[in-house]
DNA sequence: CTGTTAGCGCGTTCAA
DNA sequence: TTGAACGCGCTAACAG
C-alpha cells in the first residue's frame, strides 16, 4: 500500500505538503503542486480514508436510517430510489455512507445507538421515513448529538433540518387535478360532489399535511368530503371503498397502493369513478393504468438530504427544505427484471 | 469520547491489557477481566472502530456490489433483500458494510476501481447481480485483488466463492410442479405434451443452467419444448405468449416478471394455459394470482454471501456453495406502504 | 511557501 | 500474566 510518504519522498517534498495539496490549501506554489501531482500519479496513490478520519475526527461518514420492513414489496421502490440518491450524491461530494436499517437497532435502547453511532465514527445522519411510532428514533434526533436531516418529518433546529414536498399542497394539486380531468364524468346535477378521501395513518407525520390540503380543496369547491384512515394498506383502502366508494363522485388516496386497493374494489363493485393516488410508484402504472397521482422524486429528496446534511456538518444551521413535486398520469409501463 | 485509555485508568491496568481483554485474548487473569468489563460498563466504552482498523490493518468492511437500475420497480424487492440480509448479517458478524451500486463505477476503469475499494479500506467484496454484460465488474474478480463472493455467478477460486440456488434442479422442480398440478387441464389425447419456455437472456450467467433443467424435463416426461428468449421483459414475455403461446399446454417462464407477462397474454389471447415462474417476488402474487414459482430467499442468499467472504477473510479458500429453493403457488397478498 | 512534529485510538510485539 | 512502547497513515498546528 503506496502511502503519503512514499508520495512526498517520490516528489520531494514534506508529507504535510501532500497533504495540503491533497486538500486544496492555499498557499502552496505552482511548482510543487505538478511535482506533488505527478508523484500521485505515478505511484497509484490513494489516499486512506480510514486513516484521514482517525486523525482529522472527521469521518464525512453519513448514516442512512431506513425502515425497509420485511414484506412490503410495493414499496421497496421508494426505498431504492432513496437509496440511490443518497449514495449517488454522497459518492459525488466524496463522503461514505453507511446504511442502517431500523430493525438493525431493535435490540438498542437509545443511548446504545448512540454509542453504536459514534462506533461508526459517522458525523451526520439522514432519516429517511420515520412514524411517530417510532419513538426511538425520535428519542435520537432530540438529543441532537449528530446533525440531523429528516426527511418528511418536520422538525427543525439548530443542526436539524428536514427535506420534502409540500404534501398540504400537493394533496390539493392532485385532488384537484383529478377532479378537473375528469370532469366530465362527474354530475352537474345533484349539489355539491361527493368525494372520499382515503388518508394514511394517524401516526404518520405527513397525513395531517394532505388531510388539510384536501379540506382545503374541499372547502374551496365546496365538496362533500368523507374522511377514512387506510393505513396506507391496499386492502384497508380495498375495504374502505367497497364500504363507502360506491356512492362518491371522486376517491382521493393519500398513496398509490391505496388508489390501487380502492380502484380494485370499484371493480368490483363494478362502478367507475376517479381515483387519484400519491407517491408515483410504478406499480400503480403497472395495476391501475391511467390515474392520477403526485410524483414525488424520492431520487431527487435523497440528494437533496444529502446536501442539506453536509451543509449542517459544516456548521450551518437547520432549515425546512421544500423539494418541488409534479402531477402525473400514470401510464402502462414495460418492467424489466 | 471515551477511549480505551479511559478503561485502561478506570480499571488500573494498561492499555494493551484492555485491548487483550476485548481480543479475547488467553492469559489474562479472570481479575483484570472483570476489572476491565467493569470499567467498559461503567464508562459505556465502545471501540473506535476507525482506529482499530487502522491499527489492525484488518477493517471487516464488506463492499456490496449490485446493480439496481432506475426504473426496475419491480425486482427493487430483490435488491431490498439483498440488502437486508446482507446488513443484518454484517452487524451480527460486527463487521461493516459499504453499499456501492455499479453505476457510481460508471466513470472509472478497472484500476480506479480498485484503488476506489482500497481507499475505503474494504478486505472483501460481495456482487450481487452480474451479466456477462459488466465486463468492469468481471474485470475486477479476475484480478482477486480482494475475496470475492459472487451470487449466481458459477466462478471459484482460491479467493472466490460463489453462493446461489441450484438452478438447473429448481427450475426443473417448478416446471414438474406446474404440470403435475394442473393435469387436469392437460390434454391427454395429443402426444407430447407442448411446453414454451421463456428464458431469461443469454449473457445472464443462471440462464444457462435454468434451460437445461427445462431440457432435462423435456427430455424425461417427452415434452415438446420450445425455447424463446423474453429477456426478463414483461412485455417480450407478453409478445412471445401473444406469438407462440396460444397452443401450448403449459408455459413455464424464467422470471415471475415474464410470467406475469404471459399471464397477461394468455388473458388478451382468452385463453388459459398453466404458467410458471421463478424468484418468487410479491408482485406475483398481487398480479398473477395463483401461480406457482420457485421461491428464491433472497434474504437467506445475502446471508450465506456474508458468511462465505468472512470466511475467505479469514483465509480459507472459495467454494460453492448451494444455497436450498422451494416452490411455492402465490398467492394474494395485502400490501402495506 | 514548506517542513517538523505531535497526536488520533488502537493492535501488537517484546520485556519484564 | 501484564505493561511499555512503537507504529498504522494522516491532519493540523507551529516553526521556519
Amino acid at each position: 500500500m503506496v502511502s503519503i510518504r512514499d508520495v512526498a519522498e517520490r516528489a520531494g517534498v514534506a508529507i504535510s505538503t501532500v497533504s495540503k495539496v491533497l486538500h486544496h490549501y492555499p498557499n502552496i506554489s505552482e511548482a510543487t503542486q505538478e511535482k506533488v501531482h505527478a508523484a500521485i500519479k505515478e505511484l497509484n496513490y490513494v489516499p486512506n480514508s480510514i486513516a484521514a478520519a482517525l486523525s482529522s475526527k472527521k469521518s464525512g461518514r453519513i448514516a442512512l436510517l431506513m425502515d425497509p420492513k420485511r414484506q412490503t414489496a410495493a414499496i421497496d421502490q421508494v426505498f431504492m430510489q432513496y437509496l440511490i440518491g443518497a449514495l449517488d450524491c454522497i459518492k459525488e461530494l466524496d463522503l461514505e455512507a453507511v446504511t442502517i436499517f431500523f430493525s438493525m437497532l431493535d435490540n438498542m435502547d437509545v443511548d446504545d445507538i448512540i454509542r453504536y453511532l459514534m462506533s461508526l465514527n459517522i458525523s451526520g445522519f439522514i432519516v429517511f421515513n420515520m412514524s411517530r411510532e417510532d419513538k426511538k428514533i425520535r428519542d435520537l434526533i432530540e438529543r441532537e448529538e449528530f446533525p440531523a436531516v429528516l426527511v418528511d418529518v418536520p422538525l427543525v433546529g439548530e443542526k436539524m433540518s428536514c427535506v420534502g414536498i409540500d404534501h398540504e399542497q400537493a394533496q390539493y394539486d392532485v385532488a384537484q387535478k383529478t377532479i378537473v380531468d375528469n370532469i366530465q364524468y362527474l354530475p352537474e346535477d345533484h349539489g355539491p360532489q361527493s368525494v372520499l378521501y382515503i388518508a394514511g395513518n394517524g401516526n404518520g407525520y405527513v397525513t395531517a399535511d394532505r388531510t388539510k390540503g384536501m379540506r382545503r380543496l374541499a372547502q374551496e369547491l365546496n365538496l362533500n368530503l368523507t374522511v377514512r384512515y387506510g393505513d396506507y394498506s391496499e386492502k384497508k383502502a380495498r375495504d374502505i371503498t367497497l364500504a363507502a366508494g360506491k356512492d362518491r363522485d371522486v376517491i382521493v388516496c393519500a398513496s398509490d397502493l391505496m388508489a390501487i386497493g380502492a380502484m380494485n374494489a370499484l371493480r368490483d363493485l363494478d362502478v367507475f369513478h376517479p381515483v387519484c393516488g400519491f407517491d408515483g410508484i410504478t406499480l400503480m402504472g403497472y395495476v391501475g393504468k391511467q390515474m392520477n397521482t403526485v410524483q414525488q422524486d424520492f431520487y431527487q429528496i435523497a440528494r437533496t438530504a444529502v446536501l442539506e446534511v453536509k451543509r449542517l456538518m459544516e456548521g450551518e444551521s437547520g432549515q425546512k427544505v421544500v423539494v418541488p413535486h409534479t402531477l402525473v398520469r400514470m401510464e402502462y409501463l414495460d418492467i424489466i427484471r
